[in-house]
RNA sequence: GCGCCUGUAGCUCAGAUGGAUAGAGCAACGGACUUCUAAUCCGUAGGUCGCAGGUUCGAAUCCUGCCAGGCGUACCA
């Protein structure tokens, strides 16, 4: 629809500038936009104002100009004004908008496809939560925002790699496997003392108990520094079993896992260091090893190698984004809390510095999340132990509601969820009045193939019975969809999806409380029919990239 | 101190690349079910877009300064 206008407006800029009404034939790009009043049109331009500088004319000239050289198809142009400053309004004709039912009902899941990626691989890291306990709401949000974006980018053509990256090695999991160690011997002996820094959550207790009804009173007994070791492999495997499951119920499933200690295992890590370190870029300071990450824009360098001999964090991080553009990623896209920002310079540095583009990289920031209860916080602390679990979350409001609240906001702006607000059905959560659109249309199709109206199809002289306001407000929020794909998929904006979706469905109850889908009149009803199946398509393709199920029934 | 994020209706928030009279939902008030699902709809009311300058035909949007809140500034992960 936008496209078609956007030729014709090209077009007729070109005809005008052969014609010499045009002093310069540099033309601005056309930009369209819908028109917030119904007296604009159905679509404006800001052309002519923002040709003004090269033609050297008054804006409302120059749109007269190319309103001149316009073509005005019959059936698709109604009428052109030029308003205010130098707008060009258009108005079109009733017929102009219906073929995008066909479209819909053609193309069906594949409405709104773009080809934006080409084919380019992405990978989109996310969740990645350390293994020393489970998921909590925070979690959720990052993997609700993650399973979306990757959902968006391969709807947008590109080959896209969900990972989940597991920090298996290092401090914490020797800390996992002393805590549940502990708690062993806390369950056999009172007297022991569980220091602060240990992890204080119920569920160590739980491992310890699996552990000692495994492994028997002896083992926890006998070596300390084996049974520690067997508490932190069996603790930490546990808890990735759990993570799996509990994102599995959240509708989230990962291509990859990928081991931090497979770096060290493999050689990768010191591989990596001993490349930059010879191209001088890591370089000894003081008895540790730094990254010069101040060249590549950082506000200090950073070590990678401590003093006493252990690597850091970001030392494997480095290898382990080294390692996913070797396995052939155009791009990557980390998924982080907002409380790593300090982090994404360093990030950013290393990729450089191991030889990629500053764009092959971005890190979507997810602000935390306040869980509530009747607007009451709900006290978190990981520490101490009291936290609300993503799988309670889950447990409690549904996968659907709980996705979907998660994405009701921009990911830069913390969000308040509300567990007894999540619950409600009504039109204070908007889970419920997104779906009931694609339920009440079920409805009408069952009823429909009942009346022997059978299934939508399509025919061009249908157009000619969708006329009424609230039917053209519909299809032009249809023709809409393809354009919010391609933004969302650009900006990495899944809510602009959810926003989408409630609008569309507040414009199908209007329509739906004001007009019969079925009615006496066959041709009617069949037009009709089919318009309100391509809103649920829509509906249905919406929500399924944000991971929502669309019910027949409700 | 420095850096990042946020500040829009009573509340929770949309407003991509600057566009015409700044939008939704909730809460408040008043209406609509013998009809394809009332988990719905219609109407009323609600604003100095944190403040002050600047850029231009035009600013919630871009620039500068300030104010308020959050987060980050490790040889932690």
């Amino acid at each position: 629809m936008k496209q078609r206008l956007k030729t014709l407006i090209t077009q007729a800029a070109r005809k005008a500038f052969e014609a010499g009404a045009f002093k310069s034939d540099a033309f601005a790009d056309v930009e369209l936009e819908e028109t917030k009043a119904a007296a604009h049109g159905d679509f404006a331009t800001n052309f002519a104002m923002l040709s003004a500088k090269q033609q050297k004319m008054a804006p409302r000239k120059i749109a007269q100009i190319l309103v001149d050289h316009l073509e005005k198809p019959e059936d698709f142009i109604e009428n052109v004004e030029i308003a205010g400053p130098g707008f060009i309004n258009f108005f079109l004709c009733k017929g102009a908008w219906p073929p995008v039912v066909a479209d819909i009902l053609e193309q069906d899941r594949g409405y709104g496809q773009v080809n934006a990626g080409k084919g380019r691989r992405i990978q989109v890291e996310f969740v990645s939560a350390n293994p020393t306990g489970p998921l909590h709401v925070g979690h959720g949000r990052g993997a609700a925002v993650g399973d979306s974006v990757a959902n968006i980018l391969a709807f947008a053509g590109y080959a896209v790699q969900r990972e989940y990256y597991i920090n298996d090695s290092g401090r914490q999991i020797r800390t996992l496997g002393r805590s549940v160690f502990l708690r062993c011997k806390q369950a056999l002996d009172e007297s022991c003392v569980f220091p602060e820094d240990c992890y204080q959550g119920d569920y160590i207790r739980q491992l310890a108990l699996q552990v000692i009804q495994d492994k028997g009173v002896d083992f926890i007994r006998r070596d300390e520094d084996e049974a520690v070791a067997y508490c932190a492999r069996f603790a930490a495997d546990a808890i990735i079993t759990g993570i799996r499951e509990d994102l599995k119920n959240f509708g989230v499933v990962f291509d990859q896992w990928y081991s931090e200690q497979s770096l060290f295992d493999s050689g990768k890590l010191e591989q990596v260091i001993e490349d930059l370190k010879s191209r001088g870029i890591i370089y000894s300071h003081e008895g540790a090893w730094w990254f010069k990450t101040c060249d590549f824009g950082d506000e200090k360098d950073r070590v990678v190698v401590r003093a006493n001999g252990l690597t850091t964090y970001f030392a494997s991080d480095i290898a382990y984004h080294r390692d996913k553009y070797l396995r052939g990623m155009d791009k990557v896209i980390d998924v982080w809390g907002a409380d790593h920002h300090g982090y994404i310079p360093r990030m950013t540095a290393a990729v450089q510095a191991t030889g990629q583009d500053r764009e092959q990289f971005d890190v979507i920031l997810v602000q935390l999340v306040n869980l509530l209860r009747g607007g009451q916080p709900v006290a978190m602390s990981t520490r101490a132990g009291e936290f609300e679990t993503l799988k309670d979350v889950v447990d409690e409001v549904g996968s659907d509601a709980a996705r979907f609240i998660f994405l009701t906001r921009d990911y830069g702006s913390p969000l308040d969820f509300d567990l007894e607000t999540a619950k409600k059905k009504s039109n204070d959560n908007p889970v419920y009045y997104v779906q009931y659109v694609h339920a009440r249309i079920s409805s009408i199709q069952s009823k429909a193939s009942g009346l022997g109206l059978g299934q939508a199809r399509w025919e061009p002289d249908m157009g000619g019975h969708l006329v009424e306001a609230e039917e053209i407000d519909l299809m032009k929020a249809l023709s809409r969809y393809p354009e919010v794909i391609e933004s969302a998929a650009e900006a990495l904006a899944p809510h602009r999806i959810t926003y989408y979706l409630m609008n569309l469905a507040s414009l199908f109850h209007t329509y739906y409380n004001k007009h019969r889908v079925l009615c006496q009149d066959v041709a009617l009803s069949s037009s009709r029919l089919c318009l309100v199946t391509s809103v649920q398509k829509v509906i249905r393709n919406g929500l399924t990239l944000l991971g929502v199920s669309a019910p027949e029934k409700m």
